[in-house]
DNA sequence: GTCTATACTTTGATAGAC
DNA sequence: GTCTATCAAAGTATAGAC
């Protein structure tokens, strides 16, 4: 907020947070630890972000605000350049979320506040998710609505949340599956999404 | 462990547990909750049970082993009367699953070990869940190739990860789709397992 | 072996001075 | 906006009664 490369105390802390969440877990991480790796006074947490839930949300926050843009953003290329095409569609919405889930500083963090929501019951952060993922789904449910007509608008739904909690899943990297020791991060992620957008597109079009 | 009808110590705190980590969540539930509950002692957490954490998995665990019979049986049943057919087979993977998931008692308990599996950092609850469901898994992805013989293992397995996380999702209702008002909840779940099942084996067979 | 009373340690949160 | 001091509640550990 200045023409210094300063950082606030409010972004340290946001900093320390997701990568200590991203690697110890939310309940395996205290203020205190992520006070003292910003170095800040404990106090400041509860001061800037109210308490450690919150805090949590925000640290997901901006992960979620900039892979939503990226899912909209590659979803009118994909409608631009290959119309009718489902596939593509596909994924616009799988590959910056597996992108996200690989990505070492956020990744971790992100997907365990999904989890988290999972988990536990937070009505506040379930209707928050809804919002923003809600609209998103709601384009992509659109897009491909156009390139399988025959499909009801229940029907489509319904194979719309598969397709998320097969990514989900798969972001977490939780299925039986694990990254060869011979392939790379890259090459595994993409397989990923080459299969899952196999998998979904037969699904959506059966 | 007598000829009364008298409950031990650990089965009342299995019990108190179940039900609220099914209704408050685990970070919402303190011990003093459970052991209030099932009157007895703090301290018999510990002595029965070693940690709270520890706990938690106990009271997954027979859900779990219940779970995995159910399927095992179901897909015996399939394959014996329905040879070759892949729709008997998925059918017997997902229904006892959301029939779990949606049991009153140890439901969301249930749902929530395994969100909390992705969402923490746990390797010997991850690699517990992994032998478990990996055995059963393994079982299915046999009779899933026996109905889909141009698959190749690595596919297979793939897509077996998706169906597992698209159905880890509907179980903790997390979607788009909530149930309507004037749908009961067995007619709900017998639709999603419906869905479900259609949107997979077009998946397995593409 | 089983259970209880009790104390220890760390946690998230808050109040008030500066 | 930041700090020190302090709090109540939580999970955990231990010693000893039965």
């Amino acid at each position: 907020m200045a023409t210094t490369t300063h950082f606030s105390t409010k972004d340290r802390i946001l900093g320390a947070a997701e990568e200590l969440f991203a690697q110890f877990g939310f309940a395996g991480t205290s203020l205190r630890q992520v006070t003292s790796r910003a170095d800040v006074n404990i106090a400041a947490v509860n001061y800037h972000f109210g308490s450690k839930e919150n805090l949590v949300n925000e640290v997901f926050r901006r992960r979620m605000d900039d892979m939503s843009r990226q899912r909209i953003d590659a979803l009118k290329a994909a409608t631009t350049q290959h119309p009718g095409e489902l596939e593509p569609i596909l994924a616009a919405f799988v590959e910056p979320a597996l992108a996200l889930a690989q990505d070492r500083h956020g990744g971790g963090a992100f997907v365990r506040v999904v989890a988290r929501a999972y988990a536990e019951k937070n009505d506040t952060l379930r209707k928050f998710l809804s919002d923003h993922y809600g609209h998103v789904l709601r384009e992509f449910a659109k897009a491909i609505a156009g390139c399988v007509p025959g499909l009801s608008k229940e029907e489509l739904y319904w194979r719309l949340d598969f397709l998320a909690g097969a990514l989900t899943y798969a972001m977490a990297d939780f299925g039986l599956i694990k990254r060869p020791a011979g392939v790379g991060e890259k090459a595994h992620r993409e397989r990923c999404a080459r299969e899952l957008i196999r998998f979904a597109a037969a699904g959506f079009k059966s």
